[in-house]
This record gives structure tokens, C-alpha cells and sequence, in this order.
DNA sequence: CTGTTAGCGCTTTCAA
DNA sequence: TTGAAAGCGCTAACAG
């Protein structure tokens, strides 16, 4: 019963003509009487004929296809991106891939690798917080094919990217915090590697520094993972110190979460004794008790963008002679786990 | 510069040798001298040999890929499926098209119908709900392409179905409510036509009646997507009744929150005032202010299970004579937005 | 052990 | 307007 699909040799042996006479009627050649072209089309729904795209693709050398790596899936931030991407793409006929590297450079490698030898058209890439070496991003260049990175940065490895300011996203909140009358300010900071965090440690330090508060290690704390309990643990150490501060910029919502959690079991109020500041603006955000004031970010648009910069390569024969580099501006969203001007 | 990969033609050419001596020493074939097999690899590593697995598809009629078919990949519980198919099938050594269909009948449509011209092997589909007829899976089965449906049932089609008891969830929800002291529990459900929330329902429904509670319509509200806001709207809806609720059964925790937000404007407390209950046990919902009530489901399960049938499917040769059918269990998990028994 | 041939499904010359 | 032939890159059957 598992019938092999009709192809379009059938058809032609059906209609006792060649085959390229029914390639010609499928795509409205101009050299096709009208008649011939009826009886294919005809018979080609009789038949319930579908091309078949690995033959095409084979041909044309181009599958319409672009893969996309992200860290995670399961994030607000990535998923949201690949749902604009999505609709970019769509119209353009193009499909997408969407893998994850799982936060690891083996995984990343192996994935780029594979999607390569499939002949996806281009590629989107968000880079795992452990990789280091962009070898095998030189190697799709290499082969031709395009990427575009995206929010994470890849020092050393020249490409297009579409990146968010988080140095101005992390300097707004800090601002903030410091205008709000915070003195002693606290940052949770993400893996060391991926740029994102350091330019949002930047931006922590530049704006105490203008500030003329000093930037103190014992105030910084650094998780490895983005997760709720990262942001508990990480709490509990800054809580603990002799000079605790009275207020935590996390590095991202989740992390904000877990500090707003800890801080409440020990019994202080927020934010009168400790503001916190979020990043990310996940939709939950504002339901929470404080509601959390946190820096959004385009997030959507980034997909959006990044596809269509991609898309703009594949489109065009010639090879773009520079890379284009986009910087997206987040924007402080202020809710109620920081105090008022 | 966009220089063309290189193929097995090209080694045959530069050894002197044929391509299918080529391919044979590239799949280390019994029948090879040891000799050109070496000649081969190394001049293959050479010219940086990349295999082309269109061919290699278009040839053997198996992409090893797998299509992937969810409403939205931005909800935890569909990303955190993926995940669990995704880390099945890697180790099979299948690649994952992962598709979203944003609920809409259409696009679910057409992105079958894209990936079966593509050629994937199987697919593992949650339907949209606005899917209300499945001709588009009958074709599948008809080309005899395996589908796995999962999470959301589709009636009147056979096929293998992995789902969660959703009836059973409910009926522990509303029943907690019950024993904890609820007389007036509000159910906000969602959309009519899916599988999910009809069984959701029915516990509900079935619970009440268990212990001699009426059914009111009334304390039924439907909302049509999943989102806070929608609990919001809904919420407001049973806080003016003339005889409001004492408990709050949402379709799922987003929308639990949006009503423990409108209760709490309204100052009333939770749970003394109104219960809560959610479904999905999303990972933020512990860090809600009070902590929420939830049904967790085995979503990384879900997705292991489903794409575990699937593959025994794609790796036996014969037809399976008849469909396996997976539910589930669910489980309560108590927190502090409903009452102590 | 290796080469030749054929063919997967399709498109695109080049003739007719 | 149509057909025949070649070829995309690869594998497998058959000779040798």
C-alpha cells in the first residue's frame, strides 16, 4: 500500500510524451501549446503527482532552506526571534531549520556540519555561551555559504550581525537604579564568554563609574546557567554579605525571578530594601508581585532583520563586498521592583 | 570565490580512478584495497569533500529527516517537547524540521504539504486549533508517510497518538478544590474544538458531579487563545457575577496568572477569598506571588514517547497493523494559591 | 579489487 | 511546439 509517488515521467508515459514536455506545461513554459498543457496538468492532479524538491534542489543547488542554531529553544528570547524569522522568511518561499547547540560547542559544530552537508541556503546563528572558535563559521565561509549572527557576537569571525546594545540596555537600568537612590548595587552576571553579558557588565560599570560609585567585586556574582535557580543561589551569597546591597541588576528575568524569591523568604521588601531590575521583558513579567521592572528588547524585530539581511544575500549573485552590522536599542520598562524617581 | 564543492567526481578525476571506487572506499566497503582506500580519504580531506545528501536522498528515498508540526513554538510546553524529540532523535541520527502553525488550519496545510514535497520521513504533529479536518494527514497515510499526533487528539483520524490525560488532571484539580473547601468553582476553558480542553472540561465537569456539585454555566468562561490577557478579561467577567467564584480553574497557568492579577486589583486575597488552580506547571509558576497551583504534565516525556513510535515506524520495514495509543499521566502540584486540605 | 553502466527525478540545452 | 540527450552527485548491480 505504500505506493511510490507519481512522478513526472508517469505522467509523460501516460500521455505517450516526453518528459521534458511535461516540466515545460507544469511551469507554464511559453513555448507549450495550450492544449498539451491542459492534459498534463490534468493528468498530473489525476495522478496526484507532487514534484519532488530533492531532485530540484539537486539541480538548482539551492533548497530554499536556511537553518537556524540557537542556544535554546525553550527561552522567550529565541523562540520569539525564530517567530520572526518565520514570518520574514515565509513570504519568500524559504523554510526553515531550527536547531539547538544546547549551550554546547560540540553540539553547535556537529549541528552547522550537518545542515552544511544538507545544502541549506544560508544560515542564522546565535553562538553557544561556550563556543570560543569560530572555525567552523570560517568554513561556511569558506564554502560560500552566508550567515548572520545574531545577538550573541562572535569576536575574531567577520559577518553580518544584528546585535541588541546591551551595554545601553544594562546602563539604563543601572541609571536608573543609582537616580532611584540606590547606592550599594548589585549585578548577577551571565557566562563570561558570551558578549552580550559583558557589554551588560559594561554598562553596569560605566554607569556606576559616572556615577562615582565604585564598582565592587563582592557586589558581582556570576551564574552559568539563565535559570530562576541560578538567580537563588547567586542571592543568597550577596544577601550574606557583611554589607549587603540594596539593589540586584540581573542579568536577565529569570535570574530576576529567583532573587525576588530569596529576598522575600528572607523577609525584606521589595524594593524598599532591595530594588531589582530584570532583562529580557518576558511576558510574565509583569505579573509578578512586585511587578518587574526590566529592559526590553526587540526581540521580534531582531528576527525579523536578521532574516531579511540574510535574505538579501541569497537574493543577490554578487558576493556583498562588507558586512553589514545592525544595533538594535532596548528600552527600560519600569514596573514596580524598583522604586520611583 | 563562492567556489563549488567539491564531489566524488572530482576525486575520481584528480586519482584516476572511478567514482564508484571513490564511493567505495568513502563507506569503507569490504571489497577495497587498503591502499586506494587511504588515496582516497586523504585526497578527500584534501579537496575538503563534503557528501551531498540531496543525492544521497534523491537516491535512497530517505532524507533522515523528520518534520515537526506545533501550533507555536514560543509556549514552554511545545519547546520543551521539541526538546525531548530532539534528543531522541539525534542519537538515531534524524534531523528535525521544526514548523509552526500559529493555530491556523491554512498554514498547518501548507506546511505538510512543503515538507512532504521535501521528503521528510515522518512527521510528529500537534494540530492547530482551527483544525477541524484532516484530509491533509489522509494524504500522508495514503503516500505512506508515517505521522505521530501528539498532546492534541484528532477524531476521526487513525493514527498513532500520544496524549496526556487531561480528563485525569482536571478531575485532581477541581477535586483538590472540592476537598479544600470550594463550593463555586469557576473553570476558564479554551478553545471548543481541541481535545485537550473538552477533556479538561469534562474532569471538571465530572469532579463537580462527583461530590454533588451543579455544573453552572455561568462559572464557565471560554477564552480562544492562552494568554494572560485573555485570563484577565475572563476573570473580570467572574468577579461580577451577582454570586462570584470561590475557586478559579484555568485552562493553563498563563492564564491563571492573568486572573490572580485581576483578583488581586480587586483586593481580594488568594486563596482565603479564590482559589487557583493552572495547568502545564510552566517553570516561572513557583515564583508567583502566591505560588501557583498547577497540573504538571510530562512534557519532556511527551516528546521522547512520541518521536520514540515514530522512529520504530521509519526503522521497520512493514506496515504496522495497527495504531499504538499513549495517555499520559498528570499530576498535581500543590502550591500556595489554593487552600490547605 | 576496480571500472562501466544505469538510474534516482528533474530541468535545460539543442535539434527537429 | 515537442523530443532526445545530458547531467546535477551519488550508489549499486554487473562485469571483468
Amino acid at each position: 500500500m505504500k505506493k511510490r509517488p507519481s512522478t513526472i515521467t508517469d505522467i509523460a508515459r501516460a500521455l505517450n510524451i516526453a518528459a521534458s514536455t511535461v516540466s515545460r506545461a507544469l511551469h507554464d513554459s511559453p513555448s507549450i501549446s495550450n492544449e498539451t498543457k491542459q492534459a498534463v496538468i490534468k493528468m498530473a492532479k489525476q495522478m496526484d503527482y507532487q514534484p519532488n524538491m530533492l531532485a530540484v534542489s539537486l539541480l538548482s543547488k539551492r533548497t530554499k532552506t536556511i537553518g537556524v542554531i540557537v542556544p535554546e529553544i525553550t527561552s522567550y528570547f529565541f523562540s520569539t526571534v525564530i517567530s520572526g524569522v518565520q514570518d520574514m522568511v515565509n513570504e519568500a518561499g524559504y523554510k526553515l531549520v531550527i536547531c539547538q547547540s544546547n549551550e554546547s560547542f560540540e553540539e553547535e559544530q556537529k549541528l552547522i556540519e550537518t545542515l552544511a552537508l544538507n545544502r541549506v541556503d544560508g544560515f542564522l546563528i546565535s553562538p553557544a555561551s561556550k563556543t570560543m572558535k569560530f572555525s567552523h563559521l570560517e568554513r561556511l565561509r569558506t564554502s560560500g555559504i552566508p550567515v548572520v549572527v545574531f545577538d550573541r557576537d562572535c569576536p575574531g569571525f567577520e559577518a553580518d550581525r544584528v546585535l541588541v546594545d546591551d551595554f545601553d540596555g544594562a546602563f539604563q537600568a543601572v541609571e536608573y537604579l543609582i537616580k532611584t537612590g540606590c547606592r550599594r548595587i548589585a549585578h548577577i552576571a551571565g557566562p563570561k564568554n558570551l558578549t552580550t553579558c559583558q557589554h551588560r557588565m559594561d554598562g553596569y560599570a560605566k554607569a556606576l563609574q559616572k556615577h562615582h560609585l565604585s564598582v565592587e567585586e563582592d557586589l558581582i556574582e556570576r551564574v552559568e546557567g539563565f535559570t530562576s535557580e541560578d538567580g537563588e543561589e547567586a542571592t543568597k551569597l550577596l544577601l550574606n554579605l557583611h554589607s549587603p546591597p540594596d539593589a540586584i541588576f540581573a542579568i536577565n528575568d529569570a535570574v530576576a525571578i529567583g532573587a525576588m524569591a530569596i529576598i522575600r523568604e528572607r523577609g525584606l521588601r521589595i524594593p524598599e530594601d532591595i530594588s531589582i531590575v530584570g532583562f529580557d521583558d518576558e511576558p510574565y513579567s509583569k505579573y509578578f508581585h512586585p511587578s518587574l521592572t526590566s529592559v526590553w528588547q526587540p526581540v521580534y524585530e531582531l528576527g525579523m532583520l536578521s532574516s531579511k539581511i540574510l535574505m538579501n544575500h541569497l537574493s543577490s549573485e554578487i558576493d556583498n563586498p562588507h558586512y553589514r552590522y545592525e544595533l538594535l536599542k532596548p528600552e527600560l520598562i519600569i514596573r514596580k521592583s524598583s522604586k520611583d524617581l
